[in-house]
Parts: C-alpha cells; structure tokens; sequence
DNA sequence: CCTCGACCAGCAGGATCCTCACGGTGCCTC
DNA sequence: GAGGCACCGTGAGGATCCTGCTGGTCGAGG
C-alpha cells in the first residue's frame, strides 16, 4: 500500500514513517502542506497521513485543495488538539479520520487499515499460498514442504510480490517500481540476480518448480507446470 | 481497547461498531457466528459483543464453542428477547453480560467498560513456554533448563513481549510501542542494547539460541533453529 | 550457428546490528 | 541529606551481513 505522509515535526514523521515501512507499506512523505499538496495530486496513494498544523499551507487547507484537484484519497488527520470542533473542522475539510497526539502507532495502523476499506486485521490476508510454498505476512516466515526457508527482506519483498500475483506474468518495470521503489530503468540485473538467489532457496532441490522465465517479459510463480 | 461485534444486522452494526470507533476502540466485526468464531479463536479482543440471533452459528453456540477453544474473552449478548430463561441460558454459556434490543448507546459503553476493567474468570495464561524456556508472570520468574534467569524489570517485559508472540517477527517500532511506551523513534540503540543484554542470559550459555534477529524487520522468538 | 536475453558467482560498499563503557537518575540506607 | 547502589539509556566503534553491480557463461529462439 502506498502511504502519503505529510507532517513537519522531523521526529514525528520518522516514527511514522518507520512503522509504516516495517508493516510493509510504501511511504512517501512532504514536510509541509505545499509539498503535500504536489505529492497527493500526483495521485497513486492508497492513503494520506496529515498533519494538521503545517508550515506554508496547513493540513486543512491542504486536504480541501487536494479534493478541489479531484483527489478523493481518505486522509486521516494527526493533531496535537482534540477538541469536538476541531473534528468536524477536519471532518467537514474532507478528513476521514482523526487521530490526537500522542497516537500509539498500532491505532494508526488500524485506521489505515480500515481507511483502505480493507477487512480488519484477523479476516486480512496474512497466508499466501502457490503449491507447497507458503508464506505467513505476520510471522514473516516462508515455508515449503514443511521446510522453512530464511529470506533477506528483499527477497521475501519479491516473493511477496509474485505470490500476490499467482499466475500472472510480472515484468521487470513491475518488479522495479513494486519491490525496489525504483522509477527508472538501473540498466543493471538487479532483478535478475535477485530472482537468481530466490530460486536457489525456494526452487533448489523441491523438484518441482515454482518460478518460471517467460523470456522477452518476465517472470510468473505458479504451482503447475 | 479492541472489540469484537458479531452482529448480522448490517444497520445495528454500523451504528454500535461507529460508536465504539468514536470511543477510541478498534472494532472487528462478523456478519455471523461461523466467521464470529473463526475471530474469536485468533484472539487479541478485549471484549466480543454478539447477537444471540445469528446466521449459520447462533451467538450461545458461537460463544461456547470459544469457551471449549480457551477463549476467556468478556462477552456481552445483544438479544431481541429479554426474558429471564434467556438470561440464565446466556450466562450459562459463558457470557458475563446481557443487554436487550433496543438499548442505549451510552449503556453498552458503559458495561463494556465495566466488563474489561475486570479480570477474567478464566485461568488466564500465568506461564509462557517457549521451548526449554519458561516464565511464571505471576512469581515473576525465568527458568530455562532447570537454572533460574534473573531479568531486570524491562529485560522481563521485553521477553514477555517476544514469548506472548513467539514465531512471530516483532518489529522495533512494536517494542518501542509495547515495551517502552515511547510513540517516537528514540533514534539510539536502545532495543538493540536490551535485546544484547536479554540474549546474555537467555541465551549464552544454553547451546541452542532462543533469539533471533531478523535484518531489516526486528526479532523473533522461536525454539526450532 | 549467431544473437540476445537470462543467469549467477564474486566482490566491494554500505546499511544494519552488536557490544561495551559511561553517566544520569531514582531509590534506599544510615 | 549524603553516599551508595541498581537500573537504564546513550553513543561510539567495530563486526556482520545484505545488496546491487560487474562480467563471464549459458541457452533459447531464430
């Protein structure tokens, strides 16, 4: 999921940011309401975590402007003040939500969650399974054939991703923008080489092969054939 | 607080599963009591409020099945029938709290609170085990293979943390959140150095390593290799 | 048989993690 | 209230390990 992050106090947005990016999620973030505002009508965000007080043009100000662009993302709105009014102000700016600091991040990500219209945390998808291969998204663990195999975070990134995609055909640019946050073509064989040494721990001595070369596009993990 | 709603009335869902949202609460809902259940047994709730009349698994049926699971989670029925038989019935099957239809918000509220102040009847879990590696939270010991671990207070708390979610990745952000109660990223090494010290009498010594570090993603507990 | 894409071993740089010594803080004792 | 002690957070330095790149090799497809 990608996550817009706009908030100016340096500390703050670390936290958050940090947290977001060990749940998974790809952050984006701006430090005040000018630079949000740029980020959030390039559009492409699942969510947007706003501060409400910003430098340059405030969260409020910024969240009507994005919805005036036609940015319909839900935001959830951080601030220091949590006075009734205060809601309805940010409610009424097109605010979804409403968080008060001090958060504990765990609430955060529970109405990120909820924002996405995802089902909540137990109905989610935590297992993902292609054949005998298997991966648990909370546990961070892969298991195949009752063997667990250790993965490198990126790896475990790209076989996430593929196993997401059971079946289909994933390219290269695909792979670039959804596992590296790259956005421009390395010219190297990074994704090679990664798929290289995936296939060494899930592929090497199960038989059977889980993930396939489709030359000229991409890869594709499947259970059959 | 995290709730559990099993309810099949969408109308009565949204409003109760809005009202404790707005109360600060983090709402799991079910639409029947197969799924109900299924929710239940993952854990994590504080309080589960259930209809008692509910598709494919009535809410009694759903709640005693939990019970039979080791689920000791408060309950409050919803019931359109208020009778006494049907209180007795309720309670019976190991619910502690009875509210009947059409009922005010605020009163919901209030017994939920009441129910989760207080502490389970049930035998909660007072020993965690994680191979040879035992803690009595409630004499407040480490034993592991017969020799006794003293652990300094937030030594103790961090290895209770990693033991109630063994197998499981816990990230640094997890641990700051549920350890420290810090709700920012202290930018030093403090996790780092209390894990180092934790793994000095936890681990040394004992030949099999109970902690491992997951690079890029934080910690795990877990007996097997 | 030639060409181009794919594969992968090896390597260096850098990010992440571990450990240790130090000092601050709060509590207890006298 | 001074002194001592236990506990904990800080930050530096070093160890470890991941990762992207290079370049040689392989093999499919034409």
């Amino acid at each position: 999921m990608r996550i817009l992050l706009v908030e100016d106090d340096a500390e703050t947005a670390d936290y958050v940011a940090r947290g977001l990016e060990e749940a998974g999620h790809v952050v984006d973030r701006a430090a005040d309401g000018q630079d949000g505002l740029f980020l959030a009508t390039g559009g492409g965000h699942d969510v947007m975590v706003v501060d409400r007080m910003l430098p340059k043009l405030d969260g409020l100000s910024m969240v009507r402007a994005a919805r005036a662009a036609g940015i319909a993302t839900p935001v959830i709105f951080l601030t220091a003040r949590a006075g009734v009014g205060d809601r309805v102000e940010g409610l009424d700016a097109g605010g979804d939500d409403y968080l008060a600091k001090p958060f504990a991040f765990a609430e955060l990500l529970a109405r990120i969650n909820a924002l996405a219209r995802r089902p909540p945390l137990q109905q989610q998808v935590t297992v993902l399974r292609v054949g005998d291969l298997e991966m648990d998204l909370i546990r961070r663990t892969v298991i195949r054939a009752g063997r667990r195999i250790d993965l490198q975070p990126r790896e475990f990134r790209l076989l996430e991703y593929l196993m997401r995609r059971e079946g289909q055909v994933v390219t290269r640019t695909m792979l670039l923008e959804g596992v590296w946050d790259f956005h421009f073509d390395p010219k190297t064989s990074v994704v090679e080489t990664h798929v290289s040494r995936l296939r060494v721990k899930v592929d090497k001595g199960f038989g059977r092969e889980l993930i396939h070369t489709v030359r000229g596009a991409g890869y594709v993990i499947r259970a059959d054939g």
